[in-house]
DNA sequence: GTCCAGGTTCACG
DNA sequence: CGTGAACATGGA
């Protein structure tokens, strides 16, 4: 591998505003992303990819050079105005909070497959469990992406057919427990053509995730997760154990709402950007528990 | 040991 | 139709 400085499309600059890269990679929406020294790793489809922030800018390394870094524009979604997706929130003090505490957080483009298959693993799951899981499944049936010399292997999240070829037991081996039929269940979807997942970018939010939901595994949560994490869906609001919380406690304070009169109050209330209001949501209620950030056990609410 | 985790499904009244 | 238990596994 040759020195990067001497060839072109091997690093790039970004110019960014109201960007966070680590909120935005460590907020709960991928997975695969590996902080180590200021920089942050992953694989993207085929990419070894490598990202650092320096104030207003992002810097990007790859493995191969790129004629084209739109795969990495529409992935961190640089070219979303943010300003313009807050002012169209509703407000409230408690998002307001949110917003204030992690100003920058984004919505990521991920690969739909990667997407579901990430999140049907994620149901009662804590997030670095997860994380681990979805690491064993890319390093013992993906394919190995180019890395840089003297970067450590990286993989490939596995493809639909790999998976599909598998007997449940050998899912079920990599600690998946009940989710692994679903696994199989989506892999075998997909691998045999019967669904297309990027076709549900062109179909309308409840046709999407009507298709989404006769996928075993596959409710209202994990469906509004891929329509919003990767299809593109801005409006689309999961409401997991911890959004419920939220909008129980802010919104609904000594009125007990079941989940789906909040799944119904969520979809009315925050527009087409809904999705934003409930990263924000979601990410400051994770980083306010003492048990998700060892330091400063205080808060700092008004 | 007990409880809970970015839920969904199935059985019961 | 609404409610509660079961489902695997690991960490707090």
């Amino acid at each position: 591998m040759v020195c990067a400085e001497t060839h072109p499309g091997l690093q790039q600059r970004f110019r960014v505003e109201d960007y966070d890269l680590a909120a935005t990679l460590d907020s709960g929406q991928a997975f695969r992303w590996k902080h180590y020294a200021g920089s942050w790793t992953s694989v993207i489809g085929d990419r070894w990819v490598r990202l650092r922030q320096d104030n207003d800018d992002i810097l990007a390394e790859t493995a191969l050079p790129n004629t084209d870094w739109t795969w990495l524009e529409d992935y961190l979604q640089l070219d979303v105005d943010l300003r313009q997706v807050l002012e169209e929130l509703p407000t409230h003090p408690a998002l307001n909070q949110a917003i204030a505490h992690h100003r920058g957080l984004r919505l990521l483009r991920q690969e739909p497959w990667e997407c579901l298959i990430s999140f049907i693993l994620s149901s009662t799951k804590q997030i670095p469990h997860i994380k681990q899981i979805v690491e064993q499944l890319c390093l013992q049936l993906g394919d190995c992406a180019i890395t840089p010399a003297g970067q450590p292997k990286a993989h490939c999240f596995p493809t639909a057919s790999r998976i599909a070829a598998l007997q449940e037991a050998e899912l079920r081996a990599m600690r998946m427990g009940f989710r692994a039929p679903y696994i199989l269940a989506a892999a075998e979807a997909i691998a045999s053509g019967r669904l297309n997942l990027n076709d549900l970018k062109h179909v309308s939010l409840a046709e999407a995730r009507a298709t989404l939901m006769v996928l075993p595994g596959v409710g209202r949560k994990i469906a509004d997760c891929v329509l919003l994490f990767s299809l593109g869906f801005t409006e689309a609001f999961p409401v997991d154990v911890w959004v419920m919380r939220a909008l129980q406690s802010a919104w609904f304070p000594g009125k007990a709402m079941k989940l789906p009169a909040l799944v119904a109050f969520s979809e009315s209330h925050f527009g087409r950007y809904g999705g934003y209001a409930q990263q924000y949501l979601f990410h400051h209620a994770r980083t306010a528990s003492s048990r998700f950030q060892k330091k400063s056990p205080h808060e700092d609410q008004g």
